[in-house]
RNA sequence: GGACCCGUGGUGUAGCGGCCCAACAUGCCAGCCUGUCACGCUGGAGAUCGCCGGUUCGAAUCCGGUCGGGUCCGCCA
């Protein structure tokens, strides 16, 4: 008898002798004493190790032989635990009143966001179902139909790139709520995670509860981020107070920070503790970070114990305008000041990246805490340049602010022709974020329920009334019979069991995964479809346009 | 669409122009040992170094392409 065999044994379960027990087996008290041994399958040699959880082995081997991989304990585990917080969602839900309810997967395109996934339809020759991006129109449908408390743990389909974060098909706790206002939803999904992760990993130490509440302007200045990890410090300092000159303009000496001043931009800094004696190759390193996420350059400081402050920019700024600068960031000696300055997007995008890179560096999060955060009041709309209209930040059914309703407008006067100094560009959402240790682990909104202010805002959004009939038809028809205001969340279930399970990669939580190209390397999928199929389609494979070169 | 990293016996790694028809660990096979449980001991088989092409007297080692995997940017909520 080998590994892996399948084996029937009959026999007595016994002490073991003293002497004979092992503390480091689970069963290493007990023995079995076997009367009769059946094998009823044999096995091969498995490609990689089964019993030595730490054996690292080759990703793409475990995705093959992934059957394999899943009796390993580490696997195993993690889809226990995926179990288990799937179970605690839904016994959370019934508890407080929700009805779960399927709703299918093959439906019809929207226009909204990432590009669907279609599946050619036999019946209709020509035509195509789409993929859910998300069960989005369908549980608002739900409300309108009286389902005041829905939930679903919906598989949802995008057909972009992936990351580890990401996969082609993934799952979501969708949720939805009629006469929900922005806290009644806050408030229950607080609810509801706070008790998930009781239920789920008791162990972890909540770091906050009520969850702190943070706007989308606060998380951007304070973390430079929408999904701040708020473990540990090192907040974003705005430096502009110790750059300017009595009469309030800059006045810095050091033209890269006045000119980011003077044209609106902002100069802020981090302060990376201890990290003052940092040799030059790390900053260079940290500078190519910044220039990748598309920052100019970064400068920095560092303040030594006799007071004096170093760095390349203390001859244009001065020796005590840069103390003035050290002083007001916080930063102490042996620390290290990194200042950015450049528009408010890239300061904040930039340093948000630094902070988190660098946090990460030097421990400064504690693994087992888990700090849940919500983000809110985010933009209703982004300027999209080339196709000269407002886009919906989020989710294009978002409500704006009830006081930034009057903000809805253009300054031509007609929805259909936006531009980009219209109010709408000011006009912020009742939408909401919930970040789980920087990670984005959901986000919802409450829902325009009336069917003129939803005319109005798909306008803004380029959308012209035939358009929006063909791909919204269903929802506004639905809105005439009498909408309730509601409004939900949808939850990244992957990305909750993966930072349940301390892992960076939801792959690790999920039985199948796909590859980075969207392959599965058990079943090899995707696959040429056999020709009688494509036949009974209609369809022909013509080949895709060869990419210019040069 | 782009940048970067990886691809060597079953598995994980080392080697990074000749000393390599490739080393180590583990696994596998055979034998021995017998209260073993990461057993131990002895012996053995097993890779032409992802693939194609080039440079060179000579390539696992350099270059180009390609395939596969990964990380990231774009994309995506």
């Amino acid at each position: 008898m080998r590994n892996e065999f399948v084996v029937a044994v009959a026999g007595d379960v016994a002490r073991r002798l003293p002497g004979t027990e092992n503390p480091k087996l689970a069963t290493g008290a007990i023995e079995l004493r076997a009367r009769e041994v059946e094998i009823l399958a044999e096995a091969k040699t498995p490609p990689f190790y089964i019993n030595e959880p730490d054996a690292p082995v080759d990703e793409a081997l475990r995705l093959r032989y992934r059957y394999l991989d899943i009796r390993r304990e580490p696997m195993k585990e993690r889809l226990l635990l995926r179990s288990r917080l799937v179970a605690a969602i839904r016994d959370a839900h019934h508890r407080a009143g929700f009805v779960e309810i399927e709703t299918p997967i093959l439906i019809k395109s929207t226009p909204e966001g990432a590009r669907d996934f279609i599946v050619p339809s036999r019946l209709q020759p020509g035509t195509v179902y789409a993929l859910p991006q998300s069960p989005q129109q369908l549980k608002q449908l739900l409300m309108v139909a009286g389902m005041d408390r829905y939930f679903q743990i919906a598989r949802c389909f995008r057909d972009e790139d992936l990351r580890g974060d990401r996969q082609p098909e993934f799952t979501q706790l969708d949720l939805e709520m009629s006469f929900a206002r922005e806290e009644t939803v806050m408030d229950f999904v607080e609810w509801m995670i706070v008790e998930v992760s009781r239920a789920v990993v008791p162990e972890r130490p909540l770091q906050e509860v009520p969850f702190p509440r943070f706007t989308f302007e606060e998380a951007l200045e304070r973390f430079g981020s929408d999904k701040p990890d708020i473990r540990f410090g090192m907040e974003l300092v705005d430096l502009a107070p110790a750059l300017r000159g009595p009469d309030g303009a800059p006045a810095s000496g050091f033209r890269v920070f006045d000119d980011a001043l003077a044209s609106g931009g902002r100069v802020k800094g981090i302060v990376v503790p201890g990290l003052g004696g940092v040799s030059r190759s790390q900053i260079d390193e940290l500078t190519e970070l910044a220039r990748r996420h598309g920052a100019k350059g970064l400068a920095h400081l560092s303040p030594l114990a006799d007071g004096s402050v170093h760095g390349p920019i203390v001859k244009f700024l001065g020796e005590e305008r840069a103390r003035a600068v050290v002083a007001l960031a916080g930063a102490a000696a042996g620390d290290l000041l990194l200042i950015v300055a450049d528009r408010h997007e890239t300061t904040a995008d930039v340093l948000g990246r630094l902070r988190v890179e660098l946090g990460g560096r030097l421990g400064l999060a504690d693994p087992d805490v888990l700090a849940y955060c919500w983000v809110h009041r985010f933009p209703m709309y982004q300027w999209d340049e080339e196709n000269r209209r407002w886009d919906a930040t989020h989710n294009p059914f978002s409500a704006p602010l009830p006081e930034d309703l009057p903000l809805l407008a253009t300054t031509s006067g007609d929805p259909y022709r936006p531009d980009p100094d219209d109010p709408a560009g000011r006009a912020r959402a009742q939408q909401y974020d919930v970040a789980l240790n920087g990670w984005e682990l959901g986000g919802g909104s409450v829902r325009i329920h009336r069917r003129d202010l939803l005319e109005r805002s798909f306008a803004l959004q380029g959308h012209s009334l035939e358009a929006m009939h063909d791909k919204f038809g269903g929802i506004l028809e639905a809105f005439d019979y009498g909408a309730p205001p509601h409004g939900g969340i949808a939850l990244g279930v992957d990305r909750w069991a993966a930072l349940f399970a301390y892992q960076t990669n939801i792959r690790e939580v999920m039985a199948f995964p796909k590859t980075q190209s969207g392959s599965d390397l058990m079943l090899d999928a995707p696959s040429a479809p056999d020709p009688a199929q494509w036949a009974e389609l209609g369809l022909r494979f013509v080949g895709l346009e060869k990419p210019a070169t040069g």
